[in-house]
DNA sequence: GCCAACGTTGGC
DNA sequence: GCCAACGTTGGC
């Protein structure tokens, strides 16, 4: 079991949307970038996933679940690029703001931190507990 | 809306 | 293979 992270701007793909395409889920479609890229290939069906709201909010809003391994990106013939499907699990009981990460010691080696642009990011086992805590999930 | 940081492209 | 130019992202 993984964890990750996932950056969508709001008005593109909200944490709504993903909300809506329920169980079916959805692909993370998109990414032209080859590290984030590469992370995605790196995932398994199962490995959970914040789901950060970038630009205007800057928050995790919940949590997500890879559905389906790495596969061709359907929005671009380009072979180079693929994604994964990812659908929600659940939203954060109170989400977490950049400004609560980066007030958090314990999350200052964060991707989210250290790369900002970096859209689909690898997250550690304490950095996924802590920000659970921050966010009043149990567990 | 601005701009710094970063990735990609293409000329040499 | 280097590096300048360019485009994009995202925090502020």
């Amino acid at each position: 079991m993984k964890f990750w992270l996932f950056k969508s701007e709001p008005s593109t793909w909200s944490w709504n949307d993903q909300v809506a395409k329920g169980d079916a889920g959805e692909e993370w479609d998109g990414v032209r970038n080859y590290q984030a890229r590469n992370f995605m290939r790196e995932m398994t069906p199962g490995d959970l996933g914040f789901f950060y709201h970038s630009q205007k909010d800057r928050e995790i809003v919940g949590i997500v679940e890879v559905s389906a391994p790495a596969h061709p990106d359907s929005t671009t013939d380009d072979a180079r690029w693929e994604c994964v499907d990812i659908k929600a699990v659940e939203p954060l009981p109170a989400p977490v703001t950049l400004d609560a990460i980066k007030a958090e010691p314990r999350l200052a080696d964060m991707v989210l931190v250290r790369n900002s642009r970096l859209s689909v990011q690898p997250v550690t086992a304490e950095e996924w507990d802590v920000i659970c805590t921050m966010g009043g999930k149990q567990g």
